[in-house]
DNA sequence: ACTATGACAAGGT
DNA sequence: GACCTTGCCATAG
């Protein structure tokens, strides 16, 4: 993992606007990175300061640890959950 | 060097 | 849809 590739993973997420999200595995395409397993360890370890509740798992259900919060946020931007999963096909980041 | 673990994903059943 | 198996890659022991 490169400094280089973790900035532009911090910048993606950063950028992800109120009200859309995006999958671990988008985030790790964008950034260039061949697994997206890597996104959330460095969510985990260094993404305490970024919105990192607009990222969740391919299949819109977000990690067990976090996903009271992570649910709570997003329906304050208005990204409403139906029965604890995120419908990515109205809601992910297509820019 | 080897194994286990983890904010994951894709493909098969 | 749900569930299981593989592949993935950095870290810790």
């Amino acid at each position: 993992m490169d400094d280089e590739t973790v900035e532009r993973v911090r910048a993606i997420i950063c950028s992800i606007p109120p009200g859309s999200v995006l999958a671990y595995g988008d985030v790790a395409a964008r950034a260039g990175l061949r697994s997206a397993r890597q996104v959330g360890r460095l969510l985990s370890e260094d993404g305490h300061d970024l919105p990192w509740h607009r990222v969740l798992r391919a299949s819109g259900t977000p990690a067990p640890h976090i996903a009271h919060e992570q649910l709570a946020r997003l329906r304050a931007e208005g990204v409403l959950a139906k029965d604890g999963r995120v419908p990515m096909r109205e809601y992910r980041w297509a820019d």
